[in-house]
DNA sequence: AACAATAATTGATCCAGATCAAGAAAAGAA
DNA sequence: TTCTTTTCTTGATCTGGATCAATTATTGTT
C-alpha cells in the first residue's frame, strides 16, 4: 500500500524535473506544490478547455491527448500533441477562446489554479522567468508549425517529422502514424504515400523505427532550431552553416 | 528646432500608453526608457532578425512591415503584420532561430537590450506579468491563425478577415489587398475571386471600406474572441451565446 | 495633366492533395 | 490461437486554389 505522501513525493520528483520549475529552491516549490490537484481522463474523451472551468494551468504527468479546434464541419487542427511533462496553461487565453482536449490514452493531469499559479510568480521571479520562457518556446513552435504546414510539400512534411523523430527520439515515431498525418495538417492517405516517396529516396519505416540506408537522407528536411540538438550539427556533416 | 528631451517626452508618452508597460509607475518607466535605441529601417528593406545581432525587444513607433518566413524555393509565409505600437521579441527566441523582416513603409523602432528587459522584468513583477501576457496573446493569436489558415475557406477566411476589420477599425481595410492576402496564406487573385463571392451576399468594398446591405453579412465569419469586442456580443443580433 | 509604376481584376489551365472505395496489415480481446 | 477492431495502404477520381497571362485600376511622380 501507498501512501499518499509517498505519491506526494513522486508527484513532486516527476514537477521539480520539469523546465517550469527549474532553478526553484526546493522548499519554495514544495509549498506551491500544495496547491496541486490531480484529475484523471480517459480514453477516448473530448474536452473543452474554455476559460469558466479551466482558468488553470495543466501538466500531464502520463498518459496522451491531442488539442485541436474543430470547426462546424468536423475538420480539425491539431494545435498540439501532449505527453508525459507536457504544459497547458488555458488560464493565459482569453475567456473567450477555447480549445479541445481529446483523449487518446488514459490520462493523468496535475493542475493549478490562476491563483496559485500568480501568487506563487509573485514571489518567485524564477517562476516568472520560466513562465516566460515556457510561452515563447510556444510562440516559436508556433511559427515552426505555421512555417511546415504552409510552404512545405506532404513528402517534406513527412522528411521533416521524421528528421524530427530521428533527432529528439532516437529513431522512434512517437504516435501513430495518423496522429502525426493529423499534426502535420494531412490525410492518413497522403501521409502514406509520402511515405512510399521517401522510401524510394533511402527512408524506411520499420515498425516505427526509421531506417536510413546512408545516414543523410533526412537532413535535407531539417529545420535550424531542431537542428541544433542534432549529434552532427554545425559540424561537416551538417547541412547548416 | 525640437529638443532631443521633447522628442524624448514624446517617446515616453507613445510608450507608457502601451499594454506592455501598462500599470507600472512612472518613475520606474522613465528610468528603463533611458536605456531605449532608436532604429530606421527603409520601404523596401528587408532585415533577417537573427539572435546573433537582435537579442533584444522591438517596439514599433511608427511604419510598417511584415515577419515573414521564406523558404528555398522564395515562398513565403507571413507570421504577422506589424504597424504602431507591434511589439517583436527575438530575444525569447532560440538563438537558431530567424525570422524575415520586410519593410513596406519606412519605419521607425525602439528597442531595449536583452539585458535591459531581463533586469527590468526582475525589479518589476508588473513588467514580468505584461510579459507573460503579451507572449501568451502571441501564442492565442498564432494558434487562431493555424486555425483561420488551415481550416477556412478562400472566401471565409476573407470574410473573417473583413469582419475582424469590421470591429477592431471600424469597417476600414487597415492595409492592401495584396498584404491581406499574403497574411491569410492566399494569392492577391484568390482574395480577389473571394471578394466577388462575398459581393453576392452584400458585402462590398469601397475604396478599402466595408459597406454592407443589411449589417450582419459578415457575422457567420467572426471569430468569439475579436467578436467580443463587437457591440453586439452576446446581445440577440450575435452569433455567440 | 501626363506618365510611370504598382495594385487589382478576370479568364484559362493545371496540379497537389482530398475524397471515395476497397483491401491488407497490425493491434487488441477473448 | 482465433476473431474483431482499428490502422494503414493502394487505386481511381475530384476539386479549390495556384499558376500563367493579359487587361484594367489606382497611386504616386515630375
Amino acid at each position: 500500500m501507498i501512501t499518499i505522501k509517498e505519491h506526494f513525493n513522486k508527484y513532486h520528483r516527476f514537477l521539480s524535473k520539469l523546465p517550469l520549475f527549474k532553478g526553484i529552491l526546493e522548499d519554495d516549490l514544495t509549498n506551491f506544490f500544495r496547491s496541486m490537484q490531480v484529475k484523471q481522463f480517459h480514453k477516448g474523451e473530448m474536452v473543452t478547455f474554455n476559460m469558466d472551468e479551466h482558468s488553470k494551468l495543466y501538466i500531464v504527468y502520463e498518459g496522451l491527448f491531442k488539442l485541436t479546434k474543430i470547426d462546424e464541419k468536423g475538420d480539425e487542427i491539431v494545435l498540439s500533441i501532449l505527453d508525459q511533462g507536457g504544459v497547458v496553461s488555458p488560464m493565459h487565453f482569453s475567456p473567450y477562446y477555447d480549445v479541445c482536449a481529446e483523449f487518446i490514452k488514459n490520462t493523468t493531469m496535475f493542475y493549478f489554479t490562476e491563483k496559485a499559479v500568480n501568487d506563487f510568480s509573485t514571489k518567485n521571479h524564477q517562476f516568472s522567468i520560466n513562465t516566460i520562457k515556457f510561452l515563447a518556446d510556444s510562440v516559436q513552435t508556433l511559427m515552426i508549425s505555421a512555417e511546415v504546414l504552409q510552404l512545405k510539400t506532404a513528402k517534406e512534411k513527412v522528411g521533416w517529422y521524421l528528421v524530427h523523430a530521428k533527432i529528439n527520439n532516437t529513431f522512434k515515431l512517437p504516435y501513430s502514424k495518423s496522429l502525426i498525418a493529423s499534426y502535420l495538417g494531412m490525410k492518413p492517405e497522403s501521409f502514406s504515400r509520402a511515405l512510399t516517396e521517401l522510401k524510394k529516396d533511402g527512408v524506411t519505416l520499420e515498425n516505427k523505427k526509421i531506417v536510413l540506408e546512408n545516414g543523410d537522407e533526412l537532413c535535407k528536411y531539417c529545420d535550424k532550431v531542431s537542428g541544433s540538438n542534432c549529434a552532427f550539427f554545425q559540424t561537416e556533416l551538417c547541412i547548416h552553416d
